[in-house]
DNA sequence: CGCAAAATTGAACCCAATCAATGTTCGTGG
DNA sequence: CCACGAACATTGATTGGGTTCAATTTTGCG
């Protein structure tokens, strides 16, 4: 089912960095891991928890519906694991999940889940560590939206896109602007003229890129705060 | 420091209910109840965490701030914990709190937490449980707050209210209305106005008082939704 | 009572959504 | 490899939901 070098990089994800080989080998005994194309829906929000989730490679969007609206509440890069909480709570998933790219996800049986968790202290502790970390990102996400005008958000993740880039000013859009503009809750259209009007603030750049040509101006119009903006 | 009557109520929380009594002793060994009255901050965003907290008694409004904004992420009614990520991770606050009526909060040290949680895998995994629905929650709510208007999210919350006092139709509102519009995510003055607005949809009543007079109605125009608006 | 804070109401304004049209990109198949 | 088409992105015009500012009324509490 994987080859030794992907069960290596599963294998330094913090959720399973420190647990014992017998409990890895039989967490991951009856996992698979399967390539999807692009825009391929891995999950409906509503549906009963089979598999943990892991990106192993690739893009993974979560999203959900409300009537006709649609918005994204989080993008994940490799490599992370989703859909825990649903999986502890044994209920159906709050959101959708689906390719953003062509991607690997590895699916361990939520049983196994279950089962090594009830059994090992140290996987425990791994997973209400996993928990707490994305709690506090939901809150951040929160506060980003409640807290901050489109161009503040808008603003702020270029930043820390920069960041996660290495920080050298020239930032590649990871996937397409419809897909940052829900993630930012906005539409396509605004983002359009947001991105434009911060050109006079420290941004230029066209197509899939952005170059930070003011850092000073656009931190000022951003203005970061960790307890928002953390990294974690 | 807590009379038994009060230890018993603290007991029966999910997330104490299942340890043994030995744990529990030693759990809130050092732990004390205070009286707090209204309008205190107990929490300051930034701070380090030194204590689980209880309201055991009155309301606590968990909100955060940023530049000269502010807003209420959620709002806490006895008997529930906050705060429970932040100690998990050993991390800065990421939201403040403050009593919104006359509280008694029960203040458990930090370490006792952290010590019963790496020895106990009962009280280990209802940490776990109680982070997956905090998650779960917080998802809710930003669904909420990115998918509907500023009509819906009060119906749907006048709803929520209505079944959380007894679906007799007549709700009281449990804290101010500035409070109420922060936590919707809108102004003092939009929320008097939508308010206004629902009496065209079923809804009467005046001062603290809200009366649902036609469900139907008020229902047709909240569309609720059990991804989003679910008990947990 | 009487004051201060909260709530309501009105008017003007602004940010963002919608509708509509055009330009651009990108993946696909010939 | 190029041409084509569909989806994406941009731009403009308009609408609308929500905020802000301001004034008044009501509530709650000492």
């Amino acid at each position: 089912m994987m080859r030794d070098s992907e069960r290596e990089v599963i294998r330094t994800l913090a959720l399973f960095k420190e647990i014992a080989d017998v409990e890895f080998e039989r967490l991951i005994e009856g996992a698979f891991l399967q390539r999807f194309p692009m825009h391929v829906v891995l999950i409906n929000e509503g549906e009963h928890p089979d598999f943990l989730h892991v990106v192993v490679e690739g893009t993974v969007e979560l999203f959900a519906r409300y009537e006709a609206r649609e918005t994204t509440i989080e993008i994940l890069q490799p490599v992370t694991t989703f859909i825990l909480a649903a999986i502890v709570r044994d209920d159906v998933y709050l959101k959708s999940a689906r390719t953003l790219a062509p991607s690997r996800i590895l699916m361990i049986p939520a049983a196994n889940v279950r089962e090594i968790f009830g059994r090992d202290p140290v996987f425990a502790r791994a997973v209400v560590d996993e928990l707490a970390i994305r709690y506090r990102r939901l809150v951040r996400t929160l506060k980003d939206q409640k807290l901050r005008t489109g161009v503040e958000r808008l603003a702020n993740w270029i930043l820390e896109a920069d960041r996660q880039q290495g920080g050298s000013g020239r930032i590649a859009l990871p996937y397409e602007k419809r897909t940052l503009s829900a993630l930012l809750g906005m539409t396509p259209e605004n983002l359009s003229r947001t991105l434009a009007s911060l050109s006079a603030h420290g941004i230029s750049g066209n197509g899939r890129e952005i170059v930070i040509s003011d850092r000073g101006a656009l931190v000022s119009c951003a203005r970061p705060d960790p307890l928002i903006d953390g990294p974690e």
